[in-house]
DNA sequence: AGCACGCCGACT
DNA sequence: GTCGGCGTGCTC
């Protein structure tokens, strides 16, 4: 046999497959050893054949594992994302866990010591024969009212002797094996649900919906548009139990870490130990636990963030991505990749059916859902047909001109007054973090730069420091400025430190939690904030985006949204629809239980359609303006976007490197017949960051390319080693 | 990714 | 003379 490998070695050069004879059989998918060059690396088996090959000069040493630890379906996978300029063992990598490579983790044991089985008291007295000692006496007493215990701790009462003895004649028995290590979820009571009609509707038409009996030949995707509060979460357990019960298995998506938490609770609640959890959240012991969990089919349901999409499991049914639209769907680091398109490659794989969810579809994927490529489920109704929240658009520029300086204006202060006297909660949303976004000489102009980025500093007063939001440098907070000694210095837009700070004044006895980044650092801290609100802990919760996602507060009834605008003004041709989705997702968090809820959102700019259209909770309306928009502007969906990023220590090195791809690319253009409309270069909008040098060259492609994406991805190659180049498409921020 | 090979500067 | 800098090339 001639076995085709791919070693475990990142490098563009090296990953093709290597020939390897072996005297053994070894299964597809298995981790093996192999010489390679003069050491000896670790590699995965991709295809084995009959056929002799001349290429084939060396043996594989041994396998691994006990079992392949790659499916068969992860390596068609793996072949896929290579034409998206994935490398084949960056692939491979996503599949199995990560501490799994440097054999980093492994089963936990444990050994417990018991009295033998089947003995009976007089048994015993025989064994222990007539030299008994007093230690073995009380080892036994224990033995006999406690059952079976952990030897460990046996150990820190009784002496190794006194065991050893005892096992010898044989009235003790050691016992025990592997001890799984268990994820913390959410308590959560399994409760009966009377289902609403339109939940009745959208389970039957997912569950009946017949894929064509060919495999490897269709799959379908189904998109539900549902408003916020609608059950959505009930409909996906309900699609899953049907799955589960003719023997297929689940994947159930979340767009976060701190979702999996509630959600997991839920899941178990209706589905017990079949549910297994994937995400980076999680100890290395868990990982490595839930993983074999699913990979040797105890556990049937895989949930988690987005690398539970390549959750190691047969016979998928479903899979079901959860707030589709969230940008936690695409990676923002290498390898990067699209959830959904995996999603779609395991469904045709496995002909199952995939489910996006969302109040707030993304642009792309409602088009799709117009144009028939998906089948579209509304839903309307919230549950019990509860109301959405009032929705309040104040202008701020009133509120100057009354001579209101403060960043809440008067209406928002009152309302929380309110709030606060009736034992509610509220939650302010403000997109930014730190206390002031950057500091400025009244007197000279200076303004507190970072000294490895193009970026101002944010200042935090609490830490009193001055930090760099893009490379996380700190820098002492400024008395005086340092270019003219002069001590008046201004601060720019406020985050929500400022806003936490500001609040106490007014409310002084309010007890408030912040959620952002700063107030993350623990790998826990992010749930005990929300667990801490959710109990009652606070009054009012301040955080940036972290706390606009799916989080059911039940006594929130008053939402405040600060500097509404300033997602708006971001340039990237997704600032519309981005702005539209936070607003929206956050207004949901408002009175979601039996009490109404209340939406305030503050802005300079208050006519601004998109402001509107989330007043009125009015998607379709906001949905059909985007759409327009794109298409003569020719933004995606109706077009792909390539940005090709070129970063270097040397200036001169980057511009070259920048101007040969983008020469090299034009010159495809002469050739491609219209699929590329755009080539630009230019620098990149930080120049500077980590001190490296940026510039870019944006491709606008018409939107079925597919065919001449391989040959820009060969163009952007670096053609020496100062020179670093990413390419990604339809890139969701740019910096 | 590593590791060997190979070709030029400053040391015992 | 040679120790060692890191550019280039190769790994079934």
């Amino acid at each position: 046999m001639v076995y085709k490998v791919i070693v475990d070695l990142s490098n563009s050069n090296i990953d093709k497959f290597f020939h390897y004879n072996s005297n053994f059989d070894i299964e597809i998918g298995s981790r093996v050893k192999v010489p390679f060059g003069n050491r000896e690396v670790e590699g995965f088996v991709i295809e084995k054949s009959n056929e002799e090959s001349k290429l084939a000069t060396k043996q594989i040493i041994s396998t691994i594992d006990p079992y392949p630890v790659i499916l068969k379906e992860m390596i068609e996978l793996a072949g896929f994302m290579t034409k998206s300029n994935i490398r084949f063992i960056d692939a491979l990598r996503l599949f199995i866990p990560a501490d799994f490579r440097n054999n980093n983790v492994k089963e936990l044991t444990r050994n417990f010591i018991e009295i033998k089985s089947g003995l009976t008291a007089d048994d015993i007295k025989v064994l222990l024969g007539s030299r008994v000692s007093n230690a073995q006496t009380l080892l036994l007493e224990r033995l006999n009212c406690c059952g079976a215990f952990e030897k460990v701790l046996l150990n820190e009462g009784y002496s190794q002797s006194a065991i050893n003895t005892l096992l010898h004649k044989g009235v003790i028995e050691k016992t025990g094996g592997e001890v799984r290590r268990i994820p913390k979820s959410a308590n959560t009571e399994s409760k009966e649900i009377l289902l609403t009609s339109d939940q009745l509707n959208a389970i039957n038409e997912i569950t009946n919906y017949n894929n064509n009996s060919a495999p490897n030949s269709s799959t379908v995707t189904f998109l539900i548009h549902g408003v916020t509060g609608c059950g959505k979460t009930e409909i996906y357990m309900s699609v899953i139990e049907r799955v589960l019960a003719i023997g297929k298995t689940a994947i159930m998506l979340v767009p976060e870490i701190s979702l999996t938490h509630r959600m997991l609770g839920i899941f178990r609640a209706r589905f017990g130990e079949q549910v297994s959890i994937l995400h980076s959240g999680l100890s290395k012991g868990e990982r490595f636990d839930e993983w074999r969990r699913l990979r040797n089919g105890v556990a049937r349901v895989a949930m988690g963030a987005r690398s539970a999409i390549f959750a190691p499991i047969m016979d998928v049914g479903i899979i079901i991505v959860d707030e589709e639209h969230d940008s936690s769907y695409s990676s923002d680091t290498n390898p990067r990749y699209f959830t959904i398109d995996i999603a779609q490659f395991r469904a045709r794989y496995n002909n199952a059916k995939v489910v996006l969810g969302s109040a707030t579809p993304s642009v792309e994927s409602y088009l799709k859902a117009q144009n028939g490529e998906y089948k579209l489920i509304t839903i309307e109704n919230r549950i019990n047909q509860k109301a959405l929240p009032i929705f309040r658009i104040v202008d701020m520029r009133d509120e100057i001109k009354d001579h209101n300086k403060s960043m809440f204006s008067r209406v928002l202060i009152n309302s929380i007054r309110e709030v606060l006297a009736s034992k509610q909660q509220a939650i302010i949303f403000i997109n930014r973090r730190g206390f002031a976004s950057f500091i400025r000489c009244k007197a000279c102009g200076y303004v507190a730069m970072c000294t490895d980025c193009d970026v101002s500093l944010t200042y935090h007063r609490q830490e009193k420091h001055l930090k760099c939001h893009y490379c996380g440098n700190t820098f002492y907070a400024l008395d005086i400025c340092p270019q003219c000694k002069n001590p008046a210095l201004s601060e720019g837009s406020s985050g929500t430190e400022r806003v936490v700070d500001e609040l106490l004044e007014m409310f002084p006895d309010a007890k408030i939690l912040r959620l952002d980044n700063d107030t993350v650092t623990a790998k826990d801290s992010y749930l005990k904030i929300l667990t801490d609100f959710a109990d009652g802990e606070a009054d009012i919760l301040v955080g940036t985006k972290m706390v606009t996602k799916g989080h059911d507060f039940k006594n929130v009834t008053l939402v405040g949204i600060l500097d509404a605008d300033q997602s708006l003004y971001f340039s990237h041709y997704t600032a519309n629809e981005d702005t539209f989705q936070l607003i929206t997702q956050v207004a949901g968090r408002a009175g979601r239980e039996e009490k109404p809820g209340k939406v305030i959102m503050q802005t300079y700019n208050p006519g601004h359609e998109i402001f509107e259209f989330a007043k009125k909770y009015d998607y379709l309306g906001f949905y059909e303006r985007e759409r327009a928009i794109r298409e003569v502007t020719k933004f995606p969906p109706y077009t792909k976007i390539i940005r090709v990023l070129i970063s270097g220590q040397d200036e001169n090195l980057v511009k070259q490197e920048t101007i040969k791809i983008r020469e090299d690319i034009r010159r495809l253009k002469d050739n491609a017949q219209g699929i590329i409309l755009r080539v630009q270069a230019m620098s990149a909008p930080i120049k500077r960051l980590r001190s490296n040098i940026r510039y870019q060259v944006i491709i606008v492609l018409k939107a079925d390319c597919d065919t001449i994406l391989q040959s820009i991805f060969d163009c952007s190659k670096a053609s020496n080693n100062k020179v670093y180049v990413s390419v990604e498409i339809n890139p969701k921020q740019m910096q």
